[in-house]
DNA sequence: ATTGTCACTTGATAAAAGTCAATCGTGCTA
DNA sequence: TAGCACGATTGACTTTTATCAAGTGACAAT
C-alpha cells in the first residue's frame, strides 16, 4: 500500500501486477507489470515510503529481496550498483513517456497508440488480445470505462473492431495516421531492455523444455 | 532537444531550466528546475536519446559532465554509483508524484496544491511570489493560460488574491480543506534531498560572504 | 505623446471527459 | 433451466477544459 514503509524489493517472475495510487476517493492505475519486472525499486534505494500501491491481477510469483541487502550489495559492488542504476533509469524513462502520453494526447489518441504498441509487442499480427480487463485498461489510459467504449467506437473509422478482448486492426495505415506514434513516447519495439528481460526469455525456454503448462 | 543523443550530464548551478516535450504541434512543461539539480541523468546512464527538451528560462550557469566519464566513475566507485542511484531514485519519485497529481486532480486542485507547496517552500508566509511566468505555470500544471486565470478566480473563495506575481493566501485552512494536500503527492517539506541540495546551501553562503549580487 | 509588443484577463462558444441510469450479454450457481 | 452477478455498453446530461476573439494594462522604443 502507498504510504507504507518498504522493506523489500519486489521482482515479478510470473503473473501480473497493477501499480496504482489514490487520492480523495479517486484512484488510478499507473502501470501494469509483466515478468520480469522490479517494482518499488526507488523507494528501496532511498529507504523511503512507497508512493504506489501494488496488487496482483492474477496468481503470481514474486521474488522478495530485503532492502537492506540490496543497498549493501550496491555499496559493495560497483558493477551491481551500475546495473541497478540502469534499471532505475529505465523505469524513470518509462514514467517520462507516461507523463508525455497523458499531457499531450487526448483519450482516443492514447487508446490508438496503445493498440499500436500492443500490436508491435504481440508480433505485428492484425489481431491482438487485450491483456487486461477493459476497466483496468481505462484506468491505465486515464479515462472512465464509459469513455473507453466510446473511444473504441470512434476508432472504427480507422479499422478497429472489438469483440470482447479480441481486437482486429485492419487499416493499420489509417490508424497510424491518426495515432501518430512517436519513438519519444511509445515503446513499440519490445526488445528486452536489460538482463531481467533476457532472464525471462531464458526462463520461459527452460519451463517449456521441462514442464509445459507448469 | 528531445530525440537528440546525449553526450553530457547537465547540472544546474544558477538560474532556472524548463524541461518540456512536444508532440504533434502541442507541447507541455514537465518540470522547472532550480539549483542545484541534475537533468537528463537517466539518458546519460543508459547512453540513450533524450526524451525531454531543456531550455533556460533566464541567464543560468550549468555544469556539463561528459557522459562517458560519469559512467566510468560509476563503474569504478560503488559509493559514487550509489549516490547517483539515490539521485535517480529521487527523480523517479518526483515523476510518480507528478503523474498522480495529473491523473487524480482537476486543474483547480492542482493549482491549489501548487500554491500550498510554494507557501511551504518560501517559508510559510501568507504572501508568496510566483517563481515563473503564468504561461509557464499553466503548462507545468497541465492547463491553458486562460484556465489558469479562471482557476485563480475560483480560489478567491478560499482566500487567494493575485496581483501580478504576488499571491496572498489568507484563509490557509480553507485552502487546505479544498486542496487536500498529500504527503504522497506533494513535496511540501523542502529540506535538501541529498548532497546536491546541501551543496547549494553552502554555495549560496559562500557567494554571500565573498561577492553579494555576483 | 505615440506606437507597438507582450503577458494576462475575460467572455462566448465548442469539444472533451465524467457521471448517472438503464440495458445487454456472458458465465456461473442454485 | 431460471436467476443472478458482473463487466461492458449506450444514451442523456453535467462538468471540465480548450479554443477563439476581444480587450486591458504595463512597458519600451521612437
Amino acid at each position: 500500500m502507498e504510504g507504507d514503509s518498504v522493506d523489500f524489493l519486489y521482482i515479478l517472475l510470473e503473473g501480473s501486477v497493477e501499480l496504482g495510487a489514490g487520492w480523495k476517493s479517486r484512484d488510478t492505475t499507473l502501470a501494469v507489470l509483466r515478468p520480469v519486472s522490479t517494482f518499488i525499486l526507488a523507494a528501496v534505494v532511498l529507504d523511503a515510503d512507497a508512493l504506489m500501491s501494488a496488487v496482483t491481477l492474477e496468481r503470481s510469483e514474486i521474488l522478495m529481496m530485503p532492502g537492506e541487502s540490496l543497498r549493501r550489495a550496491m555499496k559493495e559492488d560497483a558493477e551491481f550498483c551500475f546495473a541497478v542504476s540502469e534499471e532505475l533509469a529505465g523505469c524513470y524513462r518509462g514514467l517520462v513517456r507516461s507523463i508525455k502520453n497523458q499531457k499531450l494526447r487526448d483519450s482516443t489518441e492514447r487508446l490508438a497508440n496503445y493498440l499500436l504498441t500492443q500490436r508491435a509487442q504481440q508480433g505485428g499480427k492484425t489481431e491482438i488480445v487485450l491483456p487486461h480487463e477493459k476497466r483496468v485498461l481505462a484506468s491505465l489510459l486515464g479515462m472512465s470505462p464509459e469513455n473507453l467504449s466510446r473511444a473504441f467506437s470512434k476508432l472504427q473509422a480507422q479499422g478497429v473492431t472489438v469483440v470482447g478482448a479480441q481486437v482486429r486492426l485492419d487499416k493499420t495505415a489509417a490508424l497510424e495516421r491518426f495515432a501518430r506514434p512517436s519513438l519519444l513516447i511509445d515503446n513499440h519495439y519490445a526488445q528486452p531492455r536489460n538482463e531481467l528481460g533476457k532472464a525471462y526469455t531464458e526462463r520461459q525456454k527452460g519451463l517449456l523444455d521441462r514442464e509445459p503448462g507448469g
